[in-house]
DNA sequence: AACGTTCTTAAGAACGATTACAAGAACGAT
DNA sequence: ATCGTTCTTGTAATCGTTCTTAAGAACGTT
């Protein structure tokens, strides 16, 4: 409680203002005021007494009012299933830089995995809150692509959709990222390589399955339905139950996980079995976000490329937002895998132990 | 190529339609389509032919011709220094059923830790794309904080503020909480207690340093310099340069870290080194985030309450809201410290291996 | 001096929703 | 039959901005 109020003394009063009053201020008419602020033709006068009433009155223009005669927001949004995946950290990230250069903010909501959520956002973008939308979904239905078809504003998907679906997207390819997984495990003389999926019924899950599958009998890999799980979520928690259940029917020398949230479980609950990471199981994790680097041992993880989809992805939905007639375009990212401490070099640790 | 084109069967067209394209095909006006479609009484017959119109026309109101007629947008805004961050994303999942259950929609945008970041997004919140505004600012300046008190909108700041600042804001007590770990370890007969902190000239680098200085005063613990190392942010990779510094210039038995990132950082450096957690050396990380779970060992790390915080931050934003003339309020909650493998008794250990 | 050109500024019409107000219909009561 | 009440529906104003149109001033040309 200081004895001295100092409030008031040049503190800007926004309260509310508009046009109208700062026009009364200046003594012009709202039209000159628009003019002034947004950058038109105007005298030097004009403009000064403009500025000056706008910075006395701490006008602040209202972005409705703004939107409704325009039609613009300067607004996009990204809706990501969750945001406790490190893989959409990494797309927020990345993207955020491109919209705000293009003059975009960017707004993030997170929806759940269920396909109802995506069409409430969907149908809320059609309210016009944002320019355009940039959304990964897990689970695509018909009823969600008719929405997304059937949107007013441009919608980018960040993922796969079924083949003969004419909307922007830019997908990974997951089933050659997994191969590249399984073949540098093979390489090590790996042989009973199991798989810790997410839900399959998801996007990711069905195509990391396949990509799995097509993987073993390419590499003349034992296939066993016991190598295989499915954990409930790509969570951290979904993927101790599932890597436990793996650890109870099966006994795999490596181990591939559907994202890195996954592998992650995947070590803890080795480490918990007392199996020794890569000597005795190597792990693959997938998505190469930050969590592979921070995880110990450090995550082999197959880059999907998500950053350069979402990258791609953002550019994509400013180029239609920019140009609603432009072709329909869909890109595929190519995987690559980052070689980590979990598949160390066996020989190493090979000749030690036998 | 499908040889049948189904399209345009059923295919609601969202082109565009307004409230008087619902009230020309139901032949009734404008006025009554609002009346019915937000729940005002009606005659049997109106309602039928207005919700069949709606639906024929596949109609979603414009949110920016209702925010500018309501003066309500129905969307908290929640900001965050560093999407990266697990504690945010703690708080964005304890804030979004929160204030989804009072109707809001939450919009996440991510500021970086620059004040004037910061003071941008106040007056964009001024423009009326919210009607509240969330908001964890990692420094604080004069500008800011005028800033925020000249709002026409209400903020609920997270986190602490100059005492004589009157905003809704809930903070932590990071000084006992750093006190816990520093009370933790000294019980365990730790006297070389190092702090690895980020930059001291934000809010939580100054409150971690003040109450470490404290702690290792009441603890009567030796104080050096070389035990203190301050990182360049709070992040994973500033982690590791500091705490390669500091084993460069100390020796300690204990490290304290001013967040979970920090604290992984430092259990990898320490691996790097040949150290082993917790028998040589004990690591405390801070906020106890899915970070502090997910890591190897897993951290003890002090729970300053986020997931609390958000949500009481979430209710008095919402509160607010409603009640313009609500008195301000100042909430602080109580840390607690949730002990893990890397401070675990030494014996401890012992018994689970064998 | 009359006229055309250019430049500056103002007036007013949108954008699409909500809502106060008024007008008319329906209905029961006296 | 008249009046008052209630219920339903329509008319029109309003939110704050942008932008078209047009009016007026300034200036050069013939």
């Amino acid at each position: 409680m200081s004895a001295v109020d100092d409030e008031g003394l040049r503190m800007a009063e926004t309260k509310k203002s508009n046009l109208a009053l700062v026009a009364a201020r200046a003594g012009v008419s709202v039209a000159s005021v628009s003019r002034v602020l947004n950058g038109g033709s105007a005298s030097e006068d004009m403009t000064r007494r403009v500025r000056e009433a706008a910075e006395a009155l701490g006008y602040v223009p209202d972005a409705s009012a703004r939107t409704l005669r325009t039609g613009r927001t300067d607004q996009i949004a990204l809706a990501v299933a969750d945001v406790g995946n490190p893989v959409y950290v990494q797309m927020m990230r990345t993207v955020t830089p491109i919209v705000a250069r293009a003059g975009y903010r960017l707004v993030v909501s997170s929806t759940g995995s269920d396909p109802d959520d995506q069409i409430d956002l969907v149908t809320s973008l059609n309210r016009g809150y944002a320019d355009g939308l940039l959304l990964s979904p897990l689970r695509i239905t018909p009823e969600l692509i008719e929405a997304m078809r059937a949107s007013r504003l441009p919608i980018v998907v960040i993922g796969s959709l079924p083949p003969d679906v004419e909307l922007d997207n830019v997908r990974a390819d997951s089933a050659t990222g997994v191969g590249l997984a399984v073949e540098h495990l093979a390489a090590q003389g790996r042989r009973r390589i199991a798989l810790v999926n997410g839900p399959v019924d998801t996007v990711p899950g069905a195509a990391r399955l396949a990509g799995y599958l097509d993987a073993i009998r390419r590499f003349e890999l034992p296939s066993s339905p016991e190598l295989q799980v499915t954990a409930t979520g790509f969570t951290y928690r979904a993927g101790r139950r599932a890597v436990a259940d793996l650890l109870g029917q099966a006994s795999p020398d490596a181990v591939v996980c559907a994202n890195d949230l996954l592998a992650v479980a995947a070590l803890k609950e080795l480490a918990a079995s007392g199996a020794r990471v890569p000597d005795d199981v190597a792990v693959v994790g997938m998505d190469d976000t930050d969590a592979a680097e921070l995880a110990t041992p450090s995550l082999t993880s197959v880059d999907l490329g998500s950053a350069k989809r979402a990258k791609a992805a953002a550019k994509l939905l400013i180029r239609r937002i920019e140009d609603p007639e432009a072709p329909v375009r869909g890109l595929v990212i190519a995987p690559s895998l980052s070689v980590r401490e979990s598949t160390g070099p066996v020989t190493d640790h090979a000749e030690v132990r036998s």
